[in-house]
DNA sequence: CCGGAAGTTGACAGCGTTGTCACCGCCGCC
DNA sequence: GGCGGCGGTGACAACGCTGTCAACTTCCGG
């Protein structure tokens, strides 16, 4: 009746002696052999019901904690999905992260993560070198980096899948979960008409996102649905960030001739064009509403809270891990990976009103 | 010739074939044998230079990339940190994470990661089952998990070394490293203090963080030290939520009794301050000074701009990283683990002046 | 010039699991 | 009634690496 048993270090303190079960002492303890064990816990077909029930239940009488590292190195699978992302908003790598992790433990899976900086000299090396050594089963791409040709390329030289979120280039290379940003665009610009604006300031996000290009076209639709010409000085650059909201608000709302509405393309550049009103005394939403993109939790934690646009981004990385673990993501008829549109939410709160003149 | 190959399937798709080189491949390129490269790619003493040099050219010859779980399942380390976190504040655990992961890849580690509710009803379980599936080399821990006596009985039992970042209680008993909050609430006391404020609210922070009573003890030594009695009126209580700041800032902003000056325990309980103040038409800071804590990107995305705390959160998870790679985590004298306290860094913005009467 | 210590290297046995293949018995078919 | 097939099981060889130990070299001091 032996049994696997390993001195930590750290026992040598407690003078506590520790015993892990290998799948060895669960094949002994359950009376087959450690094939078989392995077959229930994998869940192989062709296992009699009562040896599974043996099997199972001298697992959890020892404890048993498969060893993935053993089960990495004979297998195919690593158990191991890593996530790759530039930190573009940490409340939004919180929310994927979440969201994939849900989804692994559901089936045994762990996530790592390696953060990286879009524009590092060695992003191909540090991608290559994780997957290499970690032997992911497969990566998930955040935006920007889900559009670099770089990391994708590398990631197709060592074989790995992977799933992009939001991806803005080239839909037809790899598996993508994703969101219509031009309709989300469109839905809160008919927000803004609907309330009987019809001068609107727009603030575009960075030039280097996708997503920019398309809220931009977004709005622009929605104006010309109902037949608005836009004005070339209600359209401003930003750069996503709190700063060039700032700077934007200021500028659309120097003089009288200002908006009555202001929609920015996302929710920082929104805080800014609030903060820029706020400097200025024109009230909102009394004197001017204002609208936001992402629903970042400070969407919450201002005054008046934002009206802005939900993505289920939970949701959104779950799937993503999903089609990493069923394998769809890697088996696809060539040019036709799998792909899926998620609903965005438009979130209506107190920064938006009817206009005041 | 030989060497290992290997067929993905991927490669079905693209009819590339792709080639693993293993340690036998550089083994047999260098011309030695494989415990010899073994030795060299460990930097274990005792190779002849040439040696060395012979086996890292053949390994940069085949981009040679160790196997993890080769290395994990032969050897004693699995080259893998677990981060286990409750979900406070994405900013946070963010920072956190690149700290870390900055110290990990220079030793050729990596992070694992395992956000918990801290209210779980099997944390336990998902903390064994993590630890020891993964054979992790180390975990950190954050706030508020850092002091779940049942997180850390659970590691203590698996034999599992870990750092606390920022923990209240039982110090002694495992590596840790943290901030001193008391001194540095009452740095900020005394910074509106020196600026002329003698009647400073305060806003305390979620009664189960030890880092609220800390808080509040420095803002009420900084009083003391000054000979300023405090008024009970003026310390409120707070959850460390913006709604909650709100409301604190409504109660203490009420009627024209009101302090000159608001110290709140983190900062977006000093947001929710600042929105009370601007719906109430008291200008920040003319009218009302308002001091925050955590130096959290909102402090920033907002107007005025909040003057807080900062930690040096990257740093500390370096450290914390640190102390489980090099092992210091695990071997210390009983009851003395290592432990540091980091520098806070006052950052004075545009949310506090001098009162105005 | 010799004995021993220190430096340098390799053979080999695992580490805990999965993949392959063989085996045994039972069923249904001609 | 023999035979092919399949359900159920186990023996055994990997997987790629590290730990152990032994062997061989080199370098000393006496």
């Amino acid at each position: 009746m032996r049994q696997s048993r390993r001195l930590w270090a750290a026992d040598l303190r407690t003078g506590t002696e520790l015993t892990t079960a290998t799948i060895t002492d669960v094949a002994r303890e359950a009376g087959v052999s450690i094939k078989t064990v392995s077959r229930v816990l994998n869940r192989e077909p062709n296992v009699r019901e009562e040896t599974r029930e043996a099997v199972l239940a001298a697992s959890r009488a020892l404890n048993y904690r498969p060893n993935l590292s053993a089960r990495s190195l004979a297998g195919s699978r690593s158990f191991l999905i890593g996530l790759f992302f530039d930190n573009p908003s940490p409340a939004y790598v919180s929310d994927v992260q979440r969201g994939a992790v849900s989804r692994c433990r559901e089936s045994g899976y762990h996530l790592t993560i390696e953060p990286v900086a879009a524009d590092a000299v060695d992003l191909e090396g540090v991608v290559e070198q994780a997957v290499s050594t970690l032997r992911l089963d497969g990566v998930i791409l955040t935006p920007p980096i889900c559009d670099d040709p770089r990391v994708l390329s590398v990631l197709e030289s060592v074989g790995a899948s992977y799933v992009r979120i939001a991806p803005d280039r080239e839909k037809g290379r790899a598996a993508w979960v994703g969101m219509d940003d031009r309709a989300a665009a469109q839905a809160m610009t008919d927000h803004l008409l609907d309330l009987g604006h019809v001068d609107i300031g727009f603030v575009k996000g960075h030039p280097d996102h996708g997503a920019s290009r398309l809220r931009q076209e977004g709005f622009l639709q929605a104006l010309a649905e109902r037949g608005i010409a836009p004005r070339d000085d209600r359209i401003v650059q930003g750069w996503f960030s709190f700063r060039s909201g700032f700077e934007a608000g200021e500028r659309l709302l120097a003089g009288a001739d200002r908006p009555t509405a202001i929609f920015a393309s996302n929710d920082d550049m929104a805080l800014g064009v609030m903060a820029s009103a706020t400097r200025r005394r024109i009230a909102v939403p009394e004197d001017l509403s204002v609208a936001g993109f992402d629903d970042t939790p400070a969407a919450r934690t201002v005054w008046p809270q934002l009206t802005t646009i939900g993505q289920p981004i939970l949701e959104m990385a779950a799937v993503a891990a999903d089609l990493l673990i069923t394998g769809e993501a890697r088996d696809f008829p060539a040019g036709h990976p799998p792909g899926r549109v998620f609903d965005f939410c438009l979130t209506v709160r107190d920064s938006t009103t009817r206009p005041s003149r």
